[in-house]
This record gives C-alpha cells, sequence and structure tokens, in this order.
RNA sequence: GUGCAUGUAGCUCAGUGGACAGAGCGUUUGCCUCCGGAGCAAAAAGUCGUGGGUUCAACUCCCAUCAUGCACACCA
C-alpha cells in the first residue's frame, strides 16, 4: 500500500497538475512545525518563480482545489506559500485498521527482489572476537534484516580471515614452541594426527607473540611470508595444522556470535576463494588490464572523475602471493557463480574505505561482477571510550567482545534484582535479553559512519534515548493488553478509532509514519533510523498512556480503540526491534 | 603534501533547501487514592567551527579557512 505522504502527494499532484502546474512541486514533507500542521507542501514557492506567480496565489489556488477533500481535516496556504495540511481523523482510523490486518503492515518497497550479498568483513580466525568485530557484527545483523523485510534474498557471509600472513605467523610461532611436532618434520610421510596440537585459549594466545615477534624479528617475518606462501601452495603438513586452527577457532567464533544474536548463512574465507584466483589472474593477463610495477602485478583504477590520484590495485605480489585484495576479487568470482548476486554490502571499518574503491573499481573492470551490480561499502567509526579515544581495557589492552557482553549483562542483572522482585534465575534471563539490546541498541542508534562513544552507564539506563527505555515501554503494553485478557476480552486488531484527543492523534500519525520510516531506513542502509522513530514512537506513547485512562475506559468501543491502538503501537515496535537484531522480555 | 570524514546546548547525539534548529543526560521545579513512577510535565541552556557565495529561502548546496581524526600499493 502506499504510505500515508504518498497518499497526500498523489491527492496534491493531482490539484497542482489541474492547476496547471507540474506535479513535481506537490513533494508532501512531515511539517516542522507540528504546532501548525502535521504535513506540508512547500512546492509553491518554487513554482513561483517559473510561472511568474507569487508563491501565495499558487498556493491559494491548489489549496481551493482540495477544500472539500475528505483526506483533510484542514489545509491552508500560509503567509510566503505555504500549504499546511492536517489529515482527517477518519482517514487516518482507515489507515491505520488497513495497516494493522495487512501483511507487513503494508509495506511494499519501491526496489526489491533483490539477491544480496552482506559480507561482515573478516573476523580472524585464531584470534578472538574484540570489540573492533561488535560493530560489524551489530549493524550487518540489522542490515541483513531490514533487507529481509524489504523482501531481497539476503546471503550473509562471515568472510573470515583465514589465509593471510597471520596463518604463517602462526605456525612459525607453533614450530618454535614445538619443533618436535610430526608437522615440521619433512620426512614424515604419514598421516598427520587428527587431534589439534592446541587448545582454544592456547591458540589465541600463539598469536599476539607471533605478531609481536615478527615486528622485533626480521628473519621469524621471512619465515612467516615463506610459510605463508608454502600453505598457500598447498604445503600438507601446514594445510594439517590449518586445518586443525580453523576447527576449533570457528567453534568458538560460532560460540560468541551466537551470543551476540548474529547468525550467517555461509562461514567461508579467504581460503574458499583461493581456487579462482589463478583463473582470474590468468584472465585479467589476457584483457591486458595489468602490468608490472615494481615486481608486483597491479591493475589502474584511476578515473578521470578522480581529484586525485589512486594509487592501483595490487593483485599478486612480487613474491607471487595473494593478497587482501585478490581474494576480495575472487570471492566475487565464486559468489557470481554460485548466487548471482545484484547487489553486495561490504561491512568494513571505514578506514578500509580506498581500498573497497579499488577492489569495486577493479572487479568492473575486470567484468567480474555485471556493470549494474550495486556496490555498497558501508565504513562505520570506531568504539570510542569516555575520553573520546579508542575503546580499551583498563590495563590499556583491546577489550574481548565476551567480557564486553558480560559486563553489561551484569551491569543490567544488579539493576533488575535490586528494582524487581523476581528470582534469581529470571534476572539473569532478563538481564541477557536487556544487556543484549542495550549494547546493540547504544551502537545502533548512533550513524554507522561514525565514531561513537562506548558509555556502559548510559547504555543500560532506563531512561532517554535508550534500549531499555524502548523495551520498558514495550513490557507496559504487553502488561496492559494481557491485564485486559485477562478479563475475558479478546484483542481486535482492526479496531481504532478516531482519536479523541491529541495525543492519541499524536501516537497515530507517529504509527502511521511508519511506512515512511521502513523505506527511508532500507533505502539508506541506515537502521539508525529505526531507532530514532521507536524512541520517539515510545514517547508519544508514554505521553499518552499518562493522559488516558485506557482499561478504565467506560465507553466499550472507545476502550476497544484504545486497546487496538496500543496493540499496533507494541507490533510496530516488535517489528523494529527485531529489525534492530533484539528481543522483548515479557517482563523485566 | 594530497584526499576523505567530522565539527550543532556543559556532555552524548538527531536534523529531508523551508516557518521559531530538536532529543536525552546533567541542572532547577512539579506530579504516586495511577492500567508498571525503571514513568510524565515544566524551566534554564545555541554566534549550528569561522568567513564568503548560490537561492525567494542555507545547519543543509558551493568555495575558502581553522581544528580534530583517518587514509595514501606488496598487512588484513
Amino acid at each position: 500500500m502506499d504510505t500515508i505522504i504518498e497518499k497526500i502527494s498523489n491527492v496534491l499532484s493531482q490539484a497542482f497538475t489541474l492547476c496547471g502546474y507540474d506535479a513535481k512541486y506537490a513533494k508532501v514533507t512531515l511539517s516542522n512545525r507540528p504546532d501548525l500542521c502535521e504535513y506540508q507542501c512547500n512546492g509553491a514557492m518554487a513554482a513561483a518563480k517559473v510561472y511568474k506567480k507569487a508563491p501565495l496565489t499558487i498556493a491559494d489556488e491548489v489549496v481551493n482545489q482540495l477544500k472539500e477533500d475528505i483526506l483533510f481535516e484542514q489545509i491552508e496556504s500560509i503567509k510566503p506559500g505555504f500549504i499546511n495540511i492536517c489529515v482527517s481523523p477518519a482517514y487516518l482510523t482507515e489507515f491505520l485498521n488497513t495497516m494493522s490486518v495487512s501483511k507487513q503492515f503494508g509495506y511494499v518497497p519501491k526496489v526489491t527482489n533483490k539477491t544480496v550479498i552482506v559480507d561482515y568483513g573478516g573476523a580472524n580466525v585464531a584470534k578472538p572476537l574484540h570489540i573492533g568485530h561488535l560493530r560489524s557484527a551489530v549493524i550487518g545483523e540489522s542490515i541483513k534484516r531490514i533487507q529481509r523485510y524489504a523482501g531481497n534474498t539476503v546471503i550473509g557471509d562471515v568472510h573470515l580471515g583465514d589465509w593471510g600472513l597471520q596463518m604463517g605467523l602462526i605456525i612459525e610461532e607453533l614450530r618454535d614452541k614445538n619443533p618436535n611436532l610430526s608437522y615440521f618434520d619433512e620426512s614424515f610421510l604419514g598421516e598427520y594426527p587428527s587431534e589439534p596440537p592446541f587448545t582454544i585459549s592456547e591458540l589465541e594466545q600463539i598469536y599476539p607473540v607471533a605478531s609481536k615477534k615478527s615486528k622485533e624479528d626480521e628473519t621469524f617475518m621471512e619465515r612467516a611470508h615463506k610459510t605463508t606462501l608454502e600453505l598457500q601452495g598447498g604445503n600438507k603438513a601446514y594445510a594439517a595444522i590449518w586445518k586443525h586452527i580453523m576447527n576449533i577457532s570457528k567453534a568458538d567464533l560460532k560460540k560468541n556470535y551466537d551470543e551476540l544474536h548474529v547468525a550467517f548463512d555461509l562461514w567461508k574465507g579467504e581460503s574458499d576463494s583461493q581456487p579462482y584466483i589463478k583463473d582470474m589472474l590468468q584472465q585479467m593477463i589476457d584483457n591486458g588490464l595489468t602490468y608490472e610495477s615494481q615486481g608486483a602485478m597491479v591493475i589502474d583504477i584511476q578515473e578521470e572523475s578522480d581529484k586525485k590520484e589512486l594509487p592501483p590495485c595490487i593483485v599478486q605480489k612480487s613474491d607471487g602471493a595473494a593478497l587482501y585484495a585478490t581474494s576480495d576479487l575472487a570471492t566475487m568470482v565464486q559468489r557470481e557463480s554460485d548466487y548471482h548476486p545484484d547487489a553486495y554490502i561490504y561491512l568494513a571499518d571505514k578506514r578500509q574505505e580506498l581500498h573497497f574503491t579499488q577492489v569495486f573499481r577493479v572487479a568492473k573492470k575486470a567484468g567480474i561482477v555485471k556493470q549494474n551490480t550495486d556496490m555498497t561499502f558501508l565504513g562505520f567509526g570506531t568504539m570510542n571510550g569516555k575520553d573520546g579515544k579508542p575503546f580499551k581495557t583498563r590495563s590499556g589492552g583491546v577489550m574481548r567482545l565476551e567480557y564486553l557482553i558480560k559486563d553489561i549483562q551484569d551491569a543490567v542483572y544488579d539493576k533488575v534484582i535490586n528494582n524487581r522482585d523476581m528470582s534469581n534465575e529470571e534476572a539473569l534471563n532478563i538481564a541477557k535479553i536487556v544487556g543484549l539490546a542495550a549494547l546493540k541498541y547504544g551502537d545502533l542508534s548512533n550513524q554507522a559512519s561514525k565514531d561513537y562513544v562506548f558509555d556502559i552507564d548510559r547504555f543500560i539506563s532506563f531512561e532517554g534515548n535508550t534500549g531499555p527505555y524502548i523495551l520498558y515501554t514495550i513490557v507496559r503494553i504487553k502488561s496492559i493488553l494481557s491485564k485486559y485478557q485477562q478479563e475475558g476480552n479478546p484483542i481486535l486488531y482492526n479496531k481504532v478509532q478516531a482519536a479523541s484527543s491529541n495525543i492519541e492523534k499524536s501516537l497515530q500519525l507517529a504509527l502511521a509514519r511508519f511506512l515512511d520510516m521502513i523505506d527511508m531506513a532500507y533505502m539508506e542502509k541506515a537502521p539508525h533510523k529505526i531507532c530514532q522513530y521507536i524512541y520517539e514512537v515510545s514517547n508519544i506513547f508514554n505521553q499518552f498512556y499518562h493522559s488516558t485512562k485506557i482499561l478504565g475506559e467506560k465507553d466499550k468501543e472507545k476502550k476497544q480503540g484504545y486497546i487496538a491502538l496500543i496493540c499496533l503501537t507494541k507490533d510496530i515496535l516488535l517489528t523494529c526491534i527485531d529489525l534492530l537484531g533484539f528481543e522483548c522480555p515479557d517482563k523485566m
């Protein structure tokens, strides 16, 4: 169905056309002066110059066409040339009742039915998830859900960093630590052990040690490079170690992502793209795209419109090894053959923007993806501490994601147990749900591309623009509805009544806006728009709640109307938090 | 050096070329015989970094400038 703004725009377009003006001037927006009207159209002022008429005259003519339209309670022209609009309560009610019985509230996106790949940009195997991985997971999960809600087929790929230099580093460190392992015995010809030579916690310690060593010890670094190359070349011993690393690491990563309620359709990694590299490079060479520069094989990506010189994209290192860009491109080859996607969305730290610019351009230049494939890089900012610098633990290290989650859940638990009378087990369960909501909402309510300040006390607060406040509002509605049902009344969905107070109409207008909002969040890939919206809806609902006796209402039809209204409020809020990737408890 | 991003209330953040720039936190002050007070209402608080320009109209678009952050090929 059309959104309410589209419906009003359509009516205005007809009026503009009828008066002899281009329909493009009939654009309607939400009013920025709610004290004057609900919706507004500023087109008369824009049209004034073209038609050489006073803006107010144009506005008057248009308004005169629409005075009697049943859509409007009031439509008037004001001062310089604004057209101010209030919709009729009866129409609004009908709109909401249609929404309440329609699938997805009647949301029909303009652009849809595409296959979209969401790439979460590589947690590294053998390294614990840290807070740097939080944003990619949280934002990506929400983007994925929004895309699906809009009818797209979405394939989310965790896309592990499982093939780069860090593997060589780990293997070499393992050799130094334990040279007697059969993997390092070149004369060994038997089967390598099926049991891994390390546990997850040992594995997690190996990488930082190796990384540090590589910076101080040049020969160690050289060995790591060589080993990486040999692993990529198919060395059996290294492949056996690699497999152990993968198995252990994946299981641990999965556990952590489950905790975050983040799920992937694919657990592919850079290694999966390896078989595609050789042919891809050959084709690039055959097409004359590549040339040699300082021993490496590169492709130019400069375009005339560029303001600055962009470095060419390296597709093969001077030592013959593949690198980041190579495997990203080869991964596209694989995805094209497996899924024929129409769009790609990559999530990564915004500092990687240049890399993705290069890769995207090469992908189109080399014909790996179709020319009209929609390539999006969703770069996100850093999570900072209260001091405005990248978030660190007290000791100055990088914080592990699982500790961060635990901290926030513990903090919520303390609040719940102090404020509510409930069992320990129940409080723990609620703390889990509410804690995750606090964390995700705290992140998603900011524009993804900006840095933001992580403040645990603010995020878990039940006041203000926070996850817990939203959940509190929903729980409150749930509580009223269950009380209503306990009195033996069924909830009827499409019984919203014409508003009998300003605040009730405000709530109705806010709910009607859902369709416009969700399309905007989808088109702009902007979860924070959903946060902003549900915060507004929650505020308005709470005002309504405080000024209106719902269950105490004597008039049965009116009461039914209130119930239908708050039920729709609840359903919309629940839909929104689901799109953000968290849930709501029954009480808290 | 070049390019990109950011700069809005004390703090954290919204803001679609339109009317008087909005929230929350914090501060001050009201409201519990109330369906969840973990709430609601009210007040104070702004040269929208600075200076130009385009426009009937600029926080929004353009140019310059200052500040901060980031990136600038063989890491990912």
